[in-house]
DNA sequence: TTCTTATATTGCTAGGTAGCAATGTAATTA
DNA sequence: TAATTACATTGCTACCTAGCAATATAAGAA
């Protein structure tokens, strides 16, 4: 049973969007799937994610404003974690989503023919 | 328990980061939660959220073409709904999480002394 | 101190898009 | 037929931001 209809005041519109909108980046993404298991350095990361340090850098600060992210230095490293477990759950509800979705359209297609398939 | 880690593809990650990506803006929120009990025509929609009526139209194009909502056609009226319940589920989860971490900070700001509340 | 390594920050440019205004289109009514 | 209503589409502009390049900072090593 889903939850009765709430007041959703412009406020708080923006702030639901806005977590939104940090988890909408595919590098972002990556970064979070590279931390999925553990905290991870940004050396590690950007090996992971085969982008340029400067960029992973500044995608960790944006996932650490909006609290998903935490630091800890250690040394000349920082380590990076994953600290709001929603993210997965997140992740997982869409990606459920998209998989009964491109099912769906899966089976509108007309099937193919045997011999025709990887022709 | 947490799912195990996927191997994700990045195709994979930008269907995802797109999803989010369609979610991340504050008037289609407005929209699907102005549909958030039901159908509703655009016309309503527009009533609802206070904007132009083409950029509701734009905004339901795109929510449509990611498989959020669908349309029904009556007479000169079009009727849009919400298609997938996740939705729902999506916003919730947001919603708990942005609603511990404002918990969290509030808990760690010094305690207000009464006579000071509001002045 | 200097050098190196790890991370963060800044300035810039290109691409994407929300909102606006105007127009197009389809269904209904007169 | 023309006029009206409901919705969709198009062209435009302003804003945002991802990625790049260069630089800054900070910690350890020499």
């Amino acid at each position: 049973m889903r939850r009765p209809k709430r007041e959703l005041s412009d406020v708080a519109l923006h702030m639901i969007a806005h977590r939104f909108k940090v988890l909408a980046e595919p590098m972002r993404l990556k970064i979070l799937h590279a931390l999925w298991d553990g905290e991870r350095t940004v050396g590690d990361l950007v090996a992971a994610t085969n982008a340029l340090q400067a960029n992973i850098s500044k995608h960790l600060g944006v996932l650490q404003q909006a609290g998903l992210v935490s630091r800890r230095k250690e040394g000349v490293n920082v380590y990076y974690r994953i600290c709001d477990e929603t993210v997965f759950e997140l992740c997982e509800v869409v990606c459920a989503s998209l998989h009964d979705r491109l099912a769906t359209q899966l089976g509108e297609l007309p099937p193919v023919t045997p011999e025709r398939k990887r022709a």
